[in-house]
DNA sequence: CTCCGATTTGATAGATCGCTCTAGCGTGAC
DNA sequence: GTCACGCTAGAGCGATCTATCAAATCGGAG
């Protein structure tokens, strides 16, 4: 049997991606994770806001692979971003338009409300930017330019799963999709 | 005294913004408007839904607005879009980070949990896509590559909204200006 | 087997949630 | 004056929220 903390962990992560921080209840958690409630304040003793910043931090952590797998192994830095951007919007797609960034809603509810929580967020966004800017400079893009185009492709994806969340159709991935790539046939042609 | 149902709507358009849908009570609404609780069910007698559809509609209207004042009057696209990201940045630092998009929570909050709520908020990105198509139509882009241009600075705008309220910079936002420059650019090319 | 810490239970507290209800106030019509 | 009606006013309902607690259970060490 999976380990209940892990179980927990996992039905905390679908929950708070689909219906936010405040908008899930632990009660909630626990029963879709099969555990008892009190294994809950076992694992996490300081009760919901540890649990969100563990599943913030442990998905953030997650996501933070596909840089790896899209980029990691290939020198086709526009394909790349070609098939991240399709994966995602299959992603989306198969599920309803529900799985789209892991941390994006929890993000901007508790960006304004809870310190802890903004903090955590903060920490896997500039993972993010961190690890594409390493990966980025592997195709000779300078250090900056590489900052730059990964906020760039982060943002326009995160923008687009707004987008498409709200209007059930994958046309702005599809849209961010091209922009990034014009942004990193841009940053490719700053390379002598 | 300006009507109790705007103050109302006033209130609870800056708390959803800040604190999200779930997130926000509706005591804590009526508290900040100043209004009696019971007024509220007076003014939404369907309540919290109907309260958070007017004010989603009501701030998307506001938005709308923004597309006329940069791009209505003058003849220069990409001073438009630099000025329209100015903007907003400059917003975001007078309020410490609490005001960027009005709708882009509760967007996520409630798009796999709300179907109203999430029609609502898809007819205001709708509207603005639409407005954005018909103002960058004006500068003798096809109709085809305006939407496609609206698309893409919406969805750098509402991702850099993301960042920027989590890591608490700017930076975020001045990188989607450059990429929105870049694709408006790109879109001016096609003009012969 | 005994013992002990780790983990599992779920009842329950105390607060807050969205919402309903009734009573009263104030102002314009007549 | 007085009637009607839009609005104010807030107590209180049932449900749900996060969190606490003590008891039951398990599993490995000796």
């Amino acid at each position: 049997m999976a380990g209940t903390k892990d179980r927990i962990m996992a039905a905390g992560a679908e929950l708070f991606r689909r219906n936010g921080y405040t908008g899930t209840g632990l009660k909630q958690i626990v029963a879709q994770a099969g555990a008892p409630f009190g294994s809950l304040y076992h694992f996490f003793p300081r009760g919901k806001e540890q649990l969100g910043e563990e599943v913030i931090r442990s998905s953030g952590l997650m996501y933070l692979q596909l840089f790896d797998i899209h980029f990691g192994h290939t020198d086709d830095l526009v394909g790349g971003v070609e098939a991240a951007f399709a994966g995602a919007a299959e992603t989306l797609r198969e599920t309803d338009y529900a799985d789209a960034c892991p941390i994006a809603t929890v993000a901007l509810e508790v960006a304004s409300t809870n310190e802890p929580l903004r903090k955590a967020t903060a920490d896997v966004f500039t993972a993010w930017i961190d690890a594409g800017t390493a990966v980025f400079a592997r195709f000779g893009i300078g250090e900056e330019a590489a900052r730059t185009l990964t906020i760039s492709v982060v943002t326009s994806l995160e923008g687009a799963f707004i987008l498409s969340r709200s209007l059930r159709t994958t046309e702005p991935l599809a849209v961010a999709s091209a922009t990034s790539v014009l942004a990193a046939r841009a940053a490719l042609a700053t390379v002598s």
